[in-house]
DNA sequence: CCCAATAAAGTTGTATACAATTAAATTGTG
DNA sequence: CACAATTTAATTGTATACAACTTTATTGGG
């Protein structure tokens, strides 16, 4: 047996040598950042992203929304549940198979695309990143994904 | 007035453009990927970031726990409650400015990190990145948190 | 010394995440 | 066709996050 068991001083168990901590911090601050700019829409983060998904296919089943977010229906049941109270999307069963829950943009949520043009735009001032850094952190995260989904 | 206003096919709108939902994913998968390996301390992953810290400083206020960790007192205090519930820490007063709550790390939170000391080596072989793009995707976030801390 | 301003935590209410379980519909196989 | 296995969502319970607000204690100016 190695001294590694009983080793005192082990540097992997230090706050600030954690990799994923700052990750989990970049994510929590990245929520907090669009809150303000997603106020005027009266949308969470993950809602203004599941709009995104219908403003480009007005239509998707609860399972497809799983795949594209990485969220199960434990998250995405009440989330859709919200949009419908707010009148942004409608939830109904496929006529064909009815386990199968098939959302729809409405002519309301389809309206918000226009509000949130500006929201990139806005956000990218904000984030201090330059094109190239974004698009390697955003390449960085992907590539964790993949890794990660490797069960 | 452009025409960006009306333009429809603006791209930063598009879902698979977006850089900071492989973010938002990733440190929710990173959360996921822990969860097995914490379940054996019956820990949460903030749970464990936050006995890191006691690790390392057998008592903290529950303010350098805000910044540390930065998060807020609507998340702490709920969080140290339950690790105070397990035995993990106690929450004391200072006695000079009651306002202020002290956060022991008790013996049985001390003796939890013999248990904790696999799992670092154990997420590696999972997170499937080397060394230099650990850094480097430290490094990214630790840049993106600051920029987004900047008010 | 008084008391307004400030500071530190705690509380309340809403919205994620997700494990574990359940419910309902469909499919596949004998 | 019967029915077990599978698929798709929904439900339940726990634990974050965090805005907005409250409570309690301390500090600082007059």
């Amino acid at each position: 047996m190695t001294g590694k068991a009983t080793m005192d001083s082990d540097k992997t168990l230090l706050f600030d040598n954690q990799v994923c901590f700052p990750l989990y911090s970049a994510a929590n601050a990245m929520v907090r950042a669009y809150r303000p700019l997603l106020r005027e829409l009266d949308l969470t983060y993950l809602q203004y992203m599941t709009l995104m998904l219908l403003w480009e296919q007005p239509q998707m089943t609860v399972k497809e929304f799983g795949a594209r977010l990485d969220l199960d229906s434990g998250t995405l049941t009440p989330l859709l549940k919200r949009l419908e109270s707010k009148g942004l999307v409608t939830r109904e069963r496929d006529k064909l198979d009815e386990r199968i829950r098939v959302i729809k943009i409405t002519a309301q949520g389809k309206a918000l695309r226009q509000k949130a043009e500006g929201i990139p735009a806005q956000l990218a001032c904000n984030i201090g990143l330059d094109k190239k850094e974004a698009v390697q952190i955003k390449q960085m995260c992907q590539r964790l994904l993949q890794s990660l989904a490797e069960d």
